[in-house]
RNA sequence: GGAGGGGUGGGAGAGUGGCUAAAUCCAGCAGACUGUAAAUCUGCCCGCUUCGGCGUACGGUGGUUCGAAUCCACCCCCCUCCA
């Protein structure tokens, strides 16, 4: 069995609305140890209702790490999570803690696991550039001009705008293709992973939590969360923007849609959202043991026992 | 009793003679994923399938037609209005 000493990490996982944050905490008022977010959106300070994030008495009673440390106009990106991330855990660490790290964003963990390919930084100006070139020529002619520098990118799906921006941003910001430095080596960021586990609840039982939880974040001034977001007239583009929930109370806010429709379409695209996330662990993180809910502290044993040893 | 409208795949809802196993959306399922990842994207979704097809299908029955979800007849059910 897997020792889980000071000095080691502890991986947990599990889609939006699965308890994670709780087994967390309780975990790590048990060890010792000291939480540090691996969800994309939980990052942004302006998301507090919205993302679910640990309350303020949760994070007081022991250390958190990267949960609201962001401001919303920041474009954070995987690999600066994965270098804050790499930082607060070496921290924990050389104050003799235990690192637990919890999330639902799979890529982030895959980061932590296997590190990233080094790339370069893409300007904002190359970042207005690529989009404004992908407006002008249209997605099949953009598409042209990515493969032109960088073939293998022909495995992209034709409608896959996004990563197309990406590997035009790449080339122009550093005349190396995508493909090229998605084949440097990449380094774990931490080496001392004690346990890995997913949380995987029963499908209708995720479900039912989501639409439950939203109407709490509701009740809890969602609303007015959006609308201080809303005012603050941010890009459109940015994370904060697209978050879950958030984006629906916008919509409703700037009259697009009631807000019964809001709710409604936010409740939808948590459970889709959430259908990505097993996705991703079921065949990403295969060989991680899963447990269908944290009961309490004391199932850390079981967990504990099922690990691979690291 | 009279007048009109309507019955389409799990739901909503197009389609009004062939290009239709039947648009689209929702629900559901599966998948991809290296710096926007709560993002971005793909496939399946009547049954069977060696994935090329084959078989049944648009309330029911019968008919017109080379051919019908689409036209006709009758029947059943639903809705609105008049009584």
């Amino acid at each position: 069995m897997p020792a889980i000493n000071r000095k080691t990490t502890v991986l947990i996982a599990g889609p939006t609305a699965s308890g994670k944050s709780a087994a967390a905490l309780a975990l790590a008022e048990k060890i010792d140890g000291e939480i540090v977010n691996a969800d994309a959106l939980q990052v942004y300070r302006d998301l507090y209702i919205l993302s679910a994030r640990p309350s303020p008495a949760e994070e007081a009673r022991l250390r958190h790490h990267l949960y609201g440390a962001i401001d919303g106009e920041v474009r954070y990106s995987a690999g600066e999570w994965s270098r804050d991330a790499a930082r607060a855990i070496a921290d924990i660490h050389r104050r003799g803690k235990t690192a637990i790290v919890a999330g639902g964003t799979g890529l982030y963990f895959r980061a932590l696991e296997k590190g990233l390919s080094e790339a370069p930084e893409v300007s904002d100006e190359i970042r207005k550039a690529a989009a404004e070139r992908f407006e002008k020529v249209g997605a099949a002619a953009f598409r042209d001009e990515v493969l032109a520098f960088d073939p293998e990118m022909a495995r992209l799906k034709p409608a896959d705008r996004q990563r197309h921006i990406r590997a035009w941003e790449v080339f122009h910001a550093s005349g190396a293709t995508l493909s090229n430095i998605q084949r440097r080596p990449s380094a774990p960021l931490v080496d001392n992973i004690a346990v890995r586990i997913v949380i995987e609840p029963p499908r209708d039982a995720l479900y039912a939590a989501i639409d439950v939880r939203f109407d709490a974040m509701i009740a809890a001034g969602a609303l007015e969360e959006a609308r201080a977001l809303l005012a603050r007239a941010l890009d459109p583009s940015l994370p904060v923007m697209k978050a879950v929930g958030a984006a629906e109370l916008i919509a409703h806010l700037g009259g697009e849609i009631s807000l019964d429709d809001a709710i409604a379409l936010a409740r939808r695209n948590t459970r889709r959202f959430a259908k990505r996330q097993l996705t991703w662990f079921r065949n990403q993180t295969a060989l991680w043991p899963r447990v269908a809910a944290w009961r309490d502290a004391a199932d850390f044993a079981f967990v504990a026992s099922v690990s691979p040893q690291g």
